[in-house]
DNA sequence: ACAATACGATACCGTATCGTATCGTAACAT
DNA sequence: ATGTTACGATACGATACGGTATCGTATTGT
């Protein structure tokens, strides 16, 4: 049969240009509710009535709300570049300054405290979770890595609580205490945690 | 008329006791839930259901739900002792071990998380949330401003700051990388941060 | 041109929830 | 003892939401 050849090379890599739109559509109004009412007021019928796809087309794609809801979460995972400025505090500093510029403005800030607590009941959310901040460590820890590897660092240093010392203070302003993250405060904390190095 | 007397000598300060158990019973079982599913999942039914007091009893004494959220959460104003060990270091320490022990175990750990994400739009809740954290970092200030008395701290240090970079670390292990904290990563903070100043 | 398939519209069911109304009863004060 | 007050039980209306079923249409690959 020629359906053999065809379902071979085609199983479902290149699906139809209507299947990618509506996924599209429906992704991208998700994450934007999601910015907007965290994680509990979010629901199916409002991401049909924006997206303008149907609630019935929805439903052909994720089998449930929360996998609708897990689906845009996932593209919350930051991808940030990390710096090589050549020495540590360069580096640091750069990370640093780049998430307390993002911390008051980005869509991710405003979604996050809503995973954080479904996490905290939600197994599921807690893997989310899990990814997202890794995601987020991921540059820090390989800059504070290549500082050890340099000899800069000692290899006995803690990374983990090193990046607790330095994103720590950042993340506290911005959901707990809600002062504003300035410069100086950055370089306040970079200073204080770099000379105990 | 004798109305007029009793009116005047009784408004509403000695309530019955039937309110003031109904009051309790509901507060408590409106906390207890809280920790059980945060702030989304709450729900009034909920409370009737398991406290026992009627729902239509519920609504005379808070006109929505919110007010009872809102009064629920204001009960987890955390009244922590401000230790005084003569030094600087043996306050921080104090302190900051109590706060270590009880973020895993506490009821409003598990709380927390749902206020500070309701806070982000709620302007209601973002009051509630500041008196929130005024409580959970009062002892701290305090001890601070003492040592700034006594002359172990300088005049100009930045309070606010010290306290991000204490608390900062330990709020961050418990709700954003879950890692355990124990008596030794509370250590290297406090004498991290105690060396730079 | 044609068949397969994804889509939209609509209606629908079940459930949860907020908040109100009603009415009879139990606790309280005097 | 009596009137006032708070209470419980129940029912109700309105709304929102999750998820399914149906059916006709538009898009797509061949």
């Amino acid at each position: 049969m020629t359906t053999s050849k065809k379902s071979e090379s085609m199983p479902s890599t290149n699906i139809n240009k209507r299947v990618e739109r509506s996924r599209h559509a429906v992704l991208t109004t998700a994450f934007e509710l999601l910015g907007e009412g965290g994680v509990a007021s979010f629901s199916v019928d409002e991401v049909a009535r924006r997206s303008g796809v149907a609630k019935t087309t929805i439903y052909r794609h994720w089998p449930t709300r929360e996998a609708l809801v897990i689906d845009a979460c996932s593209r919350m995972i930051a991808e940030q570049e990390t710096p090589d400025t050549g020495s540590l505090e360069g580096d640091v500093t750069a990370i640093l300054m780049e998430i307390a510029h993002l911390l008051p403005t980005a869509n991710w800030s405003f979604v996050l405290p809503s995973i954080v607590d479904t996490a905290e009941r939600n197994p599921e959310f807690a893997e989310i979770h899990s990814r997202i901040q890794r995601g987020h460590t991921a540059p820090l820890r390989e800059v504070l890595q290549r500082a050890i590897g340099r000899g800069d660092l000692s290899a006995e240093a803690d990374v983990s609580t090193i990046v607790a010392s330095l994103m720590g203070p950042l993340f506290y302003r911005r959901w707990f205490s809600r002062e504003p993250i300035d410069d100086r405060f950055v370089q306040a904390i970079i200073r204080r945690v770099l000379a105990s190095l």
